[in-house]
DNA sequence: TATGAATGAGCGTTCATTCAT
DNA sequence: AATGAATGAACGCTCATTCAT
């Protein structure tokens, strides 16, 4: 089940890496000061002159290597779109159908535990990107672009493949992989991003949310009185 | 079991009270316009003129009615987030507890039912107002307080009340909330927001989503396996 | 002889005459400062901040009344494009056929001392305009509309009255035009923008130089030896 | 009657030669490109990136070359004032008084033929000569200078020497001076710069448009009537 | 109450020029 | 000799806000 990888995938990996790769001091000391104050105060709200002076270069600098305020901004928010849907893009992520994760359990486990890593590593620029995606309308194409053809394609796959071996139960794949979606969203947005203070242990936090995740709220008493 | 209302509580809903009633038509049509191009361009890149501009008045008549720009987004976001939050609001939500929702399912049924209604009906509003709360200190303070000290107080009396009669799962009701929470607004963000045209039937989509939060995912294979 | 008047010729007219009367008087103080400075450093090398401190105003008052600095430029140096053809634009300019310049002398001697007065008081506007033509698309559009369409066709139409009198030599009238306007333009160019020191009569200057145009520079010697 | 030259002459004359020997092959690209865009846009118009990028060389060799953007306009400028007035430098110029030339209208016809092919071949420089002249107070003064001291004081010689052959009227010199170039400068402005595609043989056009100098513009009603 | 001209600080961007390589 | 990254002043223009009418 090889994947051909369309062109602008191509585009946006080659793009990520090299963002990654040949960067100069003072442009590294830009996008760190860039991506402070985007997720700060938002990007229409930061004025370049604030990015250079924390950055600690000239205003002209900043627009050296950027051509607008704008290609900053997505500098930094387009890669990092990318690898929130890294997992997803690898190739043998499909792999999952044939053993590595014998039950639907373990593919949640894996994905809940990699992706909160990265979101703890990431808040930043994460934030940025889910601010910025409404409003810049690059963003928000290349954003859907990477959902429906990549991330939703594959999760619907791995599914139905669940679901044929009757391990997860029989519902529109669209419905589940919202609910589920949801769910270990939910988790990250809280213990990540709106509460990361608040104390708790995150394998025995993410067992317990996959348990209600998989066996539900209700107790005893509805349980009987329902089925 | 009456709940004393503090003060910010009772300016808040007086804000709102007024916001809904003494509006000039000027006022009217400024609100109106700032709502659409905030909503469309977020509120640090919309300037006043436009505003005034689609309004059809002057300049200065949206400093005569707001003092800054930043009221008038206080006016527009601020009264919404009240609204957002507003059943839990209610002298008689507590009702839940003694009477009128026998089953959780119930409960979630009709918070579920009304607040997709609320939401369809002030897309724009809700959009500002969580664009903008990470930005606006006021605004995130105002919702935090409501959240705390409102929502989920009352939500977790309402959890422990089910949990009491073995109508829900024993476990903390803040992750039993937090999921609950997750797939409801799930639900709504993705019929709403993202896929307003995504054909479904709400009442049932609304069943069979409770289904999912209260029976879980997991299919027979799997629940013979692990319980 | 009725001429039927463009549109583009009406637009022009009436630009040239709300120019000329509904003016605040920050408008005047402005275009007045611009006039100065344009003439002296030219358009491109004068900044916006600099009209505004020798006008008295704030740097932003410049751009509510003109939207960009071009169209300070071109409200400048429009207007005065068509005053500078005024005379030809005249409907009774056709009446020179008729009757009120009996020889073809009266008819450039009128020009040229209508002009002269003419270029004296507006030296700066002039200079203006001609700097800026080869640069700014709008204005060569406009000017070669106003020559080509009016002033051209109406001295042909002159010329050709004269020639047909026998008033003046049988030649292409392009030819004759083009050697008339640069004498008396290079009067002009001489004594009002090169050396408007140097000492001269007018009426007389304008007399001997319209001998020279009429007859020649010729002296007895040459005359004889070719004719 | 052999002229001293001044020292400011001499300083000019070395300064061309210079500039039109030794010139790296990145020296001659910079200036062509200069030139180019220079005579398109203008000179303060004009950034030096964009002269680099049309040149392919980097900003940097610029101003290895030419300290400033301005030493840049003059040595493009300076040279070419200089060669304008370069048949009037000749040493032998003044020789036209001795035997050359033996009727003025050779001498005018002369310098016409001359200074049409050399106008031909350099319109873009001319261009930018004169549009810069007025701004930028060297160039004026050098022009200034040569006119003066050169070209208005040689020709008001020949002039002289041809009106008391009786070739020419009895007039001011610079009277029949300013109505001759006039005439002439006229005639290469229309036919090389304005209408370059407007048809019309060049040698004709010169004879006709001197008759039109030395016999005038009247016809036989004319001449009768006022002679 | 409503206006819109006026403000001047601040915006994103470009500029001519420098200098380490 | 040639580069191009770096500079910071200056650019044209927009901004939220004020105020006389």
């Amino acid at each position: 089940m090889s994947e051909k990888r369309e062109e602008w995938l191509k585009d946006l990996l080659r793009l990520v890496d090299e963002g990654d790769q040949k960067k100069t001091e003072k442009q590294a000391k830009i996008l760190e000061a860039a991506v402070e104050i985007f997720s700060e105060k938002g990007y229409s709200a930061t004025s370049t002159s604030e990015i250079a002076q924390k950055a600690g270069v000239a205003e002209g600098t900043i627009f050296r290597h950027y051509k607008t305020k704008k290609d900053l901004l997505l500098a930094i928010a387009g890669p990092i779109a990318v690898k929130l849907v890294a997992p997803f893009l690898l190739n043998d992520f499909v792999k999952v159908i044939d053993s590595p994760y014998d039950r639907p359990k373990d593919f949640f486990r894996a994905i809940a535990k990699d992706r909160i890593a990265f979101a703890r590593s990431n808040i930043k620029l994460i934030k940025i990107l889910f601010n910025e995606v409404p409003f810049q309308p690059e963003l928000l194409e290349q954003v859907k672009n990477l959902m429906t053809n990549i991330v939703v394609k594959r999760i619907e796959n791995a599914l139905q493949h669940f679901q044929q071996q009757g391990f997860i139960v029989e519902a529109p794949p669209w419905r589940i992989m919202r609910s589920a979606s949801s769910m270990l969203i939910g988790m990250i947005v809280f213990h990540v991003f709106l509460r990361p203070d608040f104390p708790f242990d995150e394998d025995e936090e993410i067992e317990r949310t996959l348990d209600l995740l998989f066996y539900g709220i209700a107790g005893r008493s509805e349980e009987n009185a329902e089925e």
